[in-house]
DNA sequence: ACCGCCGGGTGCC
DNA sequence: ACCGCCGGGTGCC
């Protein structure tokens, strides 16, 4: 195994491959979130809030030591030294292919060291005349950094005697450069700022991904004969494409060949030999449309130079067995089905003794109640054997554990009966780790926390790492979206030929989160953090001309996406169902608008008092609690056991305001309104509150309190912020808030339950077979309807996010089953179950209570709108009339909207966030 | 001459 | 480097 710990070549490949340099301890486990400063490039995080300070000429000598060549305009990357022994203060400089160039002059580097190593600036070089220089060349540096450090950079250039001259024009871009007599002092500073409007950005991103309408992504392509499943035309278009990015050896973007050399047109770098294009790319299409399918096509159909992988043929019904048969109680969503786990030990493979399978290898998801072996009754007579000694011949499957069964299934369902494949799921704590035997499989599925967690273990002992894979799929891919988590780093370091990317949506939130794909995809030179941000992120961040213009065509030449929406030789791609939402206006009842009124009313004065004492954000959470209880009050009386307000702030011993501070998270967390963390910006995980009543997840807070010791401040609010204050709900507490049963109290209809019961009642007079899912984000409100049901006499099932797996398996396959007697209608919680959840038998939905997230509303309506449905989509959404839902769907639309406009703007700061907020709170509750 | 000037050796950090 | 800088050789016109 050749490839086994073999050092990377190249400094391109560096931001990943040299991030364990001998100066650091190598197996040092870093709690999550809390890695060092990562070495490996110039470009910190915070790059989006950059602004450039300006430019400055200065010379790189030393040239005729080192071998990386410049061309003219080519970019530079400037990278500390400081352990050079002739100077601590030595900024070298690479090329664009991560070779040396030279060194910047002493005297300058004086001046940069402090700069650089206390990251008040990132410098960027650009060579303007840098062909023909024997000794020395020129280079055109611009400083970018943070408004608030420039006065420092200023200063601290002063002191070596250099002074910045004004932006230039074409700034990032290197093209021109202009000659820089000692300028004048220095101009306004360029802000990072998006220059188009939100309707324009709209329409760039529609046609991101919309115009990829090329000849190569409309030919059609079969199956190999072992595919089991007729692909329908759009996936066997997508086979086709897939195929061919297989095959291919077109150039990679941006790159073009010019008198016998391969030019970079975006960073003006030049080499002789022909850089390759990843085979590989990004399938985007929208969910439903059949990822997995025409993945598992790509595998059975595109083996070596567009010939199938040779699968073994079952043609009879004698000979040894080899075949067995196991099942995977745990993370099979369907008992009936199996999966064939085989192996056909070939000569020179070591079999270990510890898997108690004999020849058959198989690891299971832990704890694994029993194992299973069951003899198949089918054989392999004749088995084709035309591998290539030499080559991989596996493919690696990394997707979330939430679809792992479904890739199990989808295996079995469209592989030809005729056929089998060697597919080993490596997962579970007796997982087999020999790469000798992983790497003689057809497949090996796996998930992003196995992978990490084998890397995380020991990088130079993890299986997966030793293997030379023919091919990677990432499925779920945008789980890998952060840069500096492990899953991603273990991921970035895995080796293969061919590389996929499976995902329902390419861009989350900005272009920062493609790095990690593109990188993955080993597309040069983006596989370096600085020129993806120098060539890339900046431009479309800054609203550069052309920037967008510019990822767009790299996204074009990688990407095949097409939606549900989509064409395919002027038919719709998928013959979907209609899908028609509407609107049920409910009116209370007298006695439960009274509550209601007096409820606003009393949380209206306090509210207002908030806005007048500025203490808006202090009091977050109890304006949450507010909304909360007045949303809850739509849905029944019930829901909402408190209504006294619990402003009292003047709690006294420290477990009292332990109680207090939790209560509040409690109430943030169960609010429904998919609260962010400051910090990471993402949903929170390890929820912790901290003294001033803000919530944030548990490592990002530790970490800005690490970062900011000894004196931390609140992000949000500024005041002190220490570890031991940090207050945490206990995962007992947090079950516990969502089960609000009430004991004795007597069961009472609501008007939201009525309008519901008559609907329901009506749908079952039309049509008793007719299923329907009631969706509410109030766990405790679904118990109540419950009462209602039985009365009406339906039956019905429930999954909410609080059942066991096995329960949730057992609720859905009773809901999805067309038997007379099974349930028809089934409760369901707004959040529950991942992206796969399939509940195509009901064709009614009616959705108790608005959510805050118009999208969270969309994903659960997909449930049951997609492949499989045979009727048309019946969406009903109760909202009370004058009341805080329906200022709640004024903000939905102002979220869609957002949302089509979010791509390619910078993301928003937590002040930011909260201002937002504190605008959708005054518009809620009609201030 | 404890200078100037010449011309060869030499050259990143 | 067709430079600068260093340090040895040298020394009226």
């Amino acid at each position: 195994m050749s490839w086994l710990c073999r050092p990377r070549k190249g400094g391109v490949d560096c931001a990943v491959a040299f991030d364990v340099p001998c100066k650091r301890s190598r197996s040092v486990a870093m709690p999550k979130g809390f890695s060092v400063a990562d070495t490996s490039g110039t470009v910190e995080e915070d790059t989006d809030s950059a602004i450039l300070y300006g430019t400055l000429r200065g010379s790189i000598v030393g040239l005729r030591y080192y071998k990386g060549v410049v061309n003219n305009n080519e970019m530079v990357a400037l990278q500390r030294e400081p352990n050079n022994p002739y100077d601590k203060n030595a900024v070298k400089v690479n090329n664009v292919n991560g070779d040396q160039v030279g060194h910047i002059k002493k005297e300058l580097a004086a001046a940069l060291a402090g700069i650089m190593d206390n990251k008040l600036a990132v410098v960027e070089g650009v060579v303007p005349y840098g062909a023909k220089n024997v000794f020395t060349m020129p280079v055109q540096m611009s400083f970018w950094g943070r408004e608030e450090n420039k006065e420092a950079v200023l200063d601290q250039l002063k002191m070596h005697g250099f002074k910045l001259a004004p932006p230039l024009k074409e700034c990032g871009f290197g093209s021109k450069w202009i000659s820089g007599k000692t300028g004048p002092t220095y101009s306004a500073p360029v802000h990072a700022a998006v220059h188009l409007t939100t309707e324009q950005l709209k329409s760039e991103f529609d046609k991101l991904f919309e115009d990829l309408k090329e000849d190569d992504k409309t030919c059609e392509m079969e199956g190999a004969e072992a595919v089991g499943t007729l692909l329908l035309p759009h996936q066997k278009q997508a086979l086709a494409w897939m195929v061919s990015r297989e095959n291919s050896d077109n150039l990679p973007p941006f790159w073009e060949e010019r008198n016998n050399f391969y030019y970079n047109i975006l960073t003006n770098f030049a080499v002789k030999e022909r850089p390759k294009n990843v085979l590989g790319g990004i399938l985007a299409d929208d969910m439903g449309l059949g990822k997995t399918l025409t993945t598992i096509a790509l595998i059975l159909t595109n083996f070596q130079d567009g010939k199938p992988l040779p699968v073994e043929k079952i043609t009879s019904d004698k000979s040894y067995e080899v075949r067995w048969k196991k099942k995977i109680p745990e993370i099979r969503s369907c008992i009936r089905y199996y999966i064939y786990v085989c192996f056909f030990a070939a000569p020179s493979c070591v079999i270990p003794e510890d898997t108690g399978f004999g020849s058959v290898l198989a690891a299971s998801p832990t704890p694994l109640k029993r194992k299973t072996k069951r003899k198949g009754t089918a054989s392999i007579q004749s088995v084709e054997k035309k591998y290539s000694e030499d080559g991989p011949r596996t493919t690696l499957i990394i997707c979330p554990l939430s679809v792992l069964s479904n890739w199990i299934d989808q295996f079995e369902q469209h592989t030809s009966q005729d056929f089998h494949l060697n597919i080993y799921i490596y997962y579970g704590s007796d997982r087999n780790k020999d790469p000798a035997i992983l790497s003689e499989q057809d497949v090996v599925l796996t998930t992003y926390n196995v992978l990490a967690t084998d890397y995380g273990v020991s990088k130079y002992d993890s299986p997966l790492h030793k293997i030379k894979w023919l091919r990677i799929v990432l499925d779920e891919a945008h789980t890998i979206r952060n840069p500096n988590a492990q899953q991603t780093k273990a991921v970035l370091s895995l080796e293969a030929h061919r590389r996929w990317v499976l995902t329902g949506t390419p861009i989350q939130n900005s272009v920062k989160d493609l790095w990690s794909l593109i990188s993955f995809l080993k597309l040069k030179p983006f596989t370096d953090r600085e020129w993806w941000h120098r060539t890339i992120q900046r431009p479309v961040t800054m609203g550069t001309p052309g920037g967008l213009r510019r990822l767009q065509s790299l996204i074009k030449s990688i990407t095949l996406r097409r939606t549900k929406i989509s064409k395919v030789k002027g038919k719709p791609i998928l013959e979907l169902p209609e899908r028609k939402v509407l609107i049920q206006h409910v009116t209370l009842a007298e006695e439960e608008r009274q509550i209601y009124q007096s409820v606003k009313k009393e949380g209206k004065v306090a509210i207002n008092r908030f806005f007048n004492e500025g203490t808006v954000l202090a009091h977050y959470a109890d304006i949450l609690g507010v909304l909360l209880r007045l949303r809850q009050l739509c849905c029944h009386p019930h829901l909402c056991t408190n209504t006294s307000s619990s402003f009292s702030v003047g709690s006294n011993t420290p477990e009292e305001l332990r109680q207090m501070l939790v209560n509040k998270m409690k109430l943030v967390l169960s609010s429904g309104s998919d609260e962010e963390c400051a910090v990471c910006l993402e949903s929170l995980t390890l929820p912790v509150i901290t003294h001033c009543a803000h919530v944030f997840c548990k490592p990002c807070i530790y970490e800005v309190i690490r970062s900011e010791q000894p004196n931390a401040s609140c992000p949000l609010c500024r005041s002190e912020l220490r570890v031991e204050h940090l207050v945490e709900c206990s995962l007992e507490e947090e079950l516990n808030s969502s089960n609000g049963k009430k004991g004795g109290q007597e069961w009472i209809s609501s008007s939201k339950i009525n309008a519901l019961m008559h609907a329901l009642i009506e749908l079952r007079k039309e049509n008793p077979t007719i299923k329907c899912l009631v969706v509410s984000q109030f766990t405790t409100f679904l118990s109540l309807i419950e009462n209602a049901l039985k009365k009406s006499g339906f039956v019905f099932t429930r999954l909410d996010g609080s059942m066991a797996q096995k329960k949730r398996v057992e609720a859905i396959q009773c809901f999805q089953s067309s038997q007379a007697g099974s349930p028809t209608v089934m409760l369901l919680s707004l959040k529950a179950g991942g992206v796969g959840l399939n509940l195509t038998a009901a064709s009614r939905v009616f959705l108790m209570d608005p959510a805050w997230n118009p999208a969270a509303e969309d994903q659960c309506f997909d449930r049951c709108h997609r492949l499989g449905q045979k009727y048309n989509v019946i969406i009903t959404k109760f909202i009370v009339k004058d009341s805080v839902e329906e200022n709640m769907l004024k903000i939905q639309n102002k979220k869609r909207e957002l949302a089509a406009g979010a791509f390619a703007t910078k993301k928003p700061s937590a002040s930011e966030i909260k201002q937002t907020k504190i605008n959708e709170i005054k518009a809620l509750i009609d201030l």
